[in-house]
RNA sequence: GGGCGAAUAGCUCAGUUGGUUAGAGCGCCUGCCUUACACGCAGGAUGUCGGGGGUUCGAGUCCCUCUUCGCCCA
């Protein structure tokens, strides 16, 4: 099984990754069983996250990747640890999206989607969805999510389906979802209204016009309004001025003349219009903007329609005579241009400044908005907020990184109501239907089940030709998926709440904050414990990775070239908490090969493991004895230890401890980058470096200890290839597979999490961190002096009388690392030689007449010395002062003190040293 | 315009309640194909913790202020 040819010098990630996901989906370890939770009376804590889900026809991009990788590694430590755990995967129809790219589709042939109708068209997207759908589960497989497939779930499915119709009837029986006629957000290429989530403020330059109105009664005055549109004029129905502006409190209740169109509209006083922007004059739109629409309504002027559906300008409803054939027709920045001359040709353009401003964009589709006046469904979301504001108050949800708690309680205070209502064919039918003939009691019939007759009088009905928007069925996934609205089916019951959400903060609102909402509405608590949002993938120069812009990296051709590992790697080690993870596009080594290159390196201590321990029986780690520890052993326990600590720290509580988060814990773990750089140093810079080059001599010498060697070498990395499972997967299953005992059908993913020994310290590894510091020291004063590496030299030991017999003891081992034959000396001789002064007071001498340069080690143990003196200088200030002595803790200042006796040691020794090479003075 | 946040090595960033001589990765320099690994090994250099002020025995960490940048919302 471990024959040299099965174990090349490199990994082989496509040798080994697919098939091994192969036998992970086999074996069922990533199937989740619901009866085994502890709140149906099993024997296991449960732990769920369900996965965002990607829109159905998505393609996987770095986004998520990383966005799932943090997942999986959160998943696969809690598997780990023995919970039940259950990572619920799905895909999102995601309305305008798909239903934009089947309109594309249909474009290219020349068809509308009125050209299919309804039902041909909603056939050709479930056609299209069945066709492309499901790719990113396959993607997703082949960077190792370990998530439940069994249960992977599709927000149009006929369940999620019919959750999202309770939803519905559930909140408009409630009095929550109610039709409103009022200026919307509406994109004229996708014709179909948005939410405000939905139409995204971009950063514009544009122009301020400047437009004079003449006074109906006196034309020799006038008053200048400013407006970023003027198209919209054609829809004006007053001038707005504010009542405390002086400037203009004559004119309030008089009349200006409306250019172009010759009529007289009225001026009114309203605190909307701002004193301090542009003249302090607005003009009054209804029809064309929401805030405009609302001063109307307060003042019961009429909303003239001038813009059509599409963008273009037309007389649509109480409009007669407003729209000039010069302009009629045009599209309305055509038009912009066209009113613009005709006002300047006029003399009623006063000046035209550019001027920097936010202009929503449809999140899809990319085209400037319009403000439209239309009926929409409206949710009431005052009173779903408050519960979901609440929650995040009293710590039953926190938010990370703790920023964005902000900015969610800032957006829940100031919530409005929710447009959900879609004109578009892709989605869920508003579950809404009007009678033909009758009035019913709240004019219109919400129902669970589809209707062909009026329940009141049995007449004629037709269904609402709307859709809800996408987020309407996605904001129920944490419940729905599990089964909602059956209360009592076993997922709900076993998994929810949840545990942790993983997303980016740019659905902090479309989806978040709104799951939280639905949660206590529907379930009345919160959906999960905690909301984790990690940073954005970006280029180089800062830029987020994007289709558009070209500067992506394709995951798949990550892991074909550099393995799912690789990848996963660098995602986590770049990611800080909350921070964006920089790749480089054009270089996609420099982003990957560190990667890459650490799986190799774990893939070669299993080579060296295998090589000198053979895959034969290995004495069983919990049988050794604290007596027959040699210190490295000691010493590479105790760094495990500390590593496993480190490392469950970095990645925190599972959940809380009570049922909320108390505020010392709120901000703890998922650290995720502090977990890997925490087990890569363990592997790489102790097990690797110290451990197993310590281990080398007594490796190849037969006896008992080789047996202690091979005991310890196993359990150590067995625990090192847990602790780093839930980061590089594969190649630590690749690896624990073939460790030495392995059991047939056992697998790391489901292995046990390891545990923290008792902190202490141990006499036996501090010791031989003397022993590595000897070394270490050996090696500087032959790096420094450019002795050749083959060059064995002689070095004296002044050790202390505590350290002597066991620096004695590891001779061999300091003088094979460093190349030296170590003697013992009571005291340092005299003469050209090179030295260190070690912690605790041991000096190391090496005489080196004529190799080295008296001047350069005079020099630099002048320097050390004069570094140490100014530091022992202010540790003595500090220790002289009566403040610091009565008010530090008594532990800081019993470290400082015993850092004085270090030091002063130290200082003297150097400066006997510094003596004896330099001269006194 | 309102709100939130950031500024630490050449680059990207850690530094969770103030308390070692401020760290890591990458990059850079020097030397090594040392029988697990050159995707490797050994060694090395690099910081007025954005400026100023304050609180404190003690400040990268807390407060104020200025500068620059970012994000969210209107």
């Amino acid at each position: 099984m471990n024959a040299p040819d099965d174990f090349p010098a490199q990994y082989d990630h496509a040798a080994t990754e697919s098939a091994m996901y192969e036998r992970w989906q086999r074996a069922g370890c990533f199937t989740a069983n619901g009866s085994r939770s502890d709140r149906v009376g099993g024997d296991r804590h449960a732990y769920t996250i369900v996965m965002p889900p990607p829109n159905v026809t998505a393609i996987l991009h770095v986004g998520h990747g990383l966005n799932a990788t943090v997942q999986d590694v959160l998943v696969r430590w809690a598997r780990m640890k023995g919970l039940e755990t259950l990572w619920l995967p799905g895909t999102d129809h995601a309305g305008i999206a798909t239903q934009n790219v089947v309109e594309k589709q249909l474009a290219a042939e020349g068809l509308t989607r009125d050209d299919l109708g309804r039902a041909s068209f909603v056939q050709r997207t479930e056609r299209f969805v069945e066709e492309t759908g499901g790719t990113i589960i396959q993607q997703l497989k082949s960077i190792g999510a370990s998530a439940d497939w069994s249960r992977t779930a599709y927000t149009l499915s006929p369940d999620l389906s019919a959750a999202v119709r309770e939803a519905f009837v559930r909140l408009f029986e409630r009095g929550l979802i109610y039709r409103g006629h009022r200026v919307i957000h509406w994109c004229p290429r996708c014709l179909t209204s948005l939410s405000d989530e939905e139409a995204e403020p971009q950063e514009t330059l544009g122009a301020l016009y400047h437009i004079s109105y003449s006074l109906a009664d006196d034309p020799s005055q006038s008053i200048t309004v400013a407006t970023t549109r003027p198209e919209t004029m054609l829809g004006d129905v007053a001038v707005a001025v504010n009542a405390k502006d002086e400037r203009y409190a004559h004119l309030i209740g008089r009349s200006v003349i409306l250019p172009i169109l010759d009529l007289p509209i009225p001026v009114i006083a309203d605190d909307y219009a701002d004193p301090e922007f542009g003249t302090g004059v607005v003009k009054i739109t209804p029809a064309h903007d929401a805030n405009d629409f609302d001063v109307g309504a307060r003042h019961g002027l009429p909303a003239p329609i001038v813009i059509d559906m599409h963008g273009v300008m037309a007389e649509v409803a109480d409009a007669r005579g407003r729209v000039p054939d010069a302009v009629r027709g045009l599209d309305r920045f055509t038009a912009r241009a066209a009113i613009v001359a005709m006002l300047e040709q006029s003399g009623h353009l006063v000046r035209k400044e550019t001027h920097e401003h936010n202009v929503r964009h449809c999140y899809r589709c990319e085209t400037v908005v319009e403000p439209r006046l239309s009926d929409q469904w409206f949710v009431r979301m005052a009173e779903l907020a408050a519960p979901a504001l609440d929650g995040a108050r009293t710590g039953r949800v926190r938010i990370l990184p703790e920023k964005w708690v902000g900015v969610y309680e800032h957006w829940m205070t100031n919530i409005r109501d929710w447009n959900i209502s879609r004109q578009l064919w892709w989605g869920h039918r508003v579950p809404v239907w009007y009678c033909k003939e009758c009035d019913p009691p709240q004019d219109v019939i919400a129902s669970r089940e589809d209707l062909t007759a009026c329940p009141y009088c049995g007449c004629d009905v037709v269904q609402d030709e709307d859709v809800l928007d996408t987020w309407f069925s996605s904001w129920l996934w944490p419940m729905s998926t599990l089964g909602w609205p059956n209360e009592n089916a076993t997922d709900l019951r076993a998994f929810y709440p949840t545990d942790v959400l993983v997303t980016a903060p740019e659905i902090l609102f479309f989806w978040v904050a709104r799951m939280i909402m639905a949660g206590y509405a529907f379930m009345g608590d919160a959906p999960f414990h905690t909301v984790y949002l990690h940073g954005t993938a970006r280029d180089t120069q800062g830029r987020k990775m994007s289709k558009s812009l070209g500067n992506g990296i394709d995951p798949m051709d990550v892991v074909h070239r550099y393995g799912a590992d690789a990848l996963r790697y660098t995602l986590v080690a770049g990611m800080g908490l909350g921070a964006d993870v920089f790749l480089d596009p054009a270089d996609l080594e420099k982003s990957f090969a560190p990667g890459r290159n650490f799986a190799t390196k774990l893939w070669n201590i299993g080579r060296f493991l295998l090589k000198n321990v053979g895959d034969g029986a290995v004495r069983p780690f919990a049988d050794l004895t604290p007596v027959e520890l040699s210190r490295a052993d000691a010493w590479i326990l105790h760094r495990l230890d500390a590593a496993i600590r480190e490392c469950d720290r970095a990645i925190g509580p599972l959940s809380p401890t009570g049922t909320t988060w108390r505020p010392e814990e709120v901000a703890a773990g998922l650290r995720l980058n502090e977990f890997a750089e925490t087990a890569r140093r363990f592997v790489w810079n102790e097990l690797a470096d110290w451990y197993l080059e310590a281990n080398k001599l007594r490796l190849l010498t037969d006896g008992a200890d080789q047996q202690v060697a091979r005991s310890v070498l196993v359990h150590v990395f067995d625990q090192a290839l847990r602790l780093l499972h839930p980061i590089v997967p594969f190649v630590t299953e690749a690896l624990w597979q073939r460790l030495p005992g392995h059991e047939e059908d056992t697998y790391l993913a489901l292995a046990s999490w390891p545990q923290a020994g008792a902190a202490r310290t141990s006499v036996a590894a501090g010791q031989f961190d003397q022993v590595k510091e000897v070394i270490e020291q050996m090696r500087r004063v032959r790096s420094e002096y450019a002795i050749p590496p083959a060059k064995s030299i002689d070095a004296l030991m002044v050790a202390t009388p505590e350290l002597r017999a066991t620096l004695e003891h590891e001779a061999p081992l300091m003088n094979r690392l460093a190349r030296t034959s170590l003697s013992f000396v009571q005291r340092a001789p005299e003469g050209a030689a090179a030295s260190a002064i070690l912690s605790g007071g041991t000096e190391l001498v090496i005489p080196l007449a004529g190799l080295i340069d008296v001047g350069k080690e005079c020099a630099r143990l002048t320097t050390e010395l004069a570094n140490l003196e100014k530091q022992l200088r202010a540790l003595e200030t500090r220790l002289g002062n009566a403040g610091f002595i009565s008010q530090a803790p008594a532990h800081v200042v019993e470290a400082e003190r015993v850092k004085l006796v270090e030091w002063t040691t130290r200082r003297d020794l150097l400066r006997v040293r510094s003596e004896a090479l330099c001269g006194k003075g």
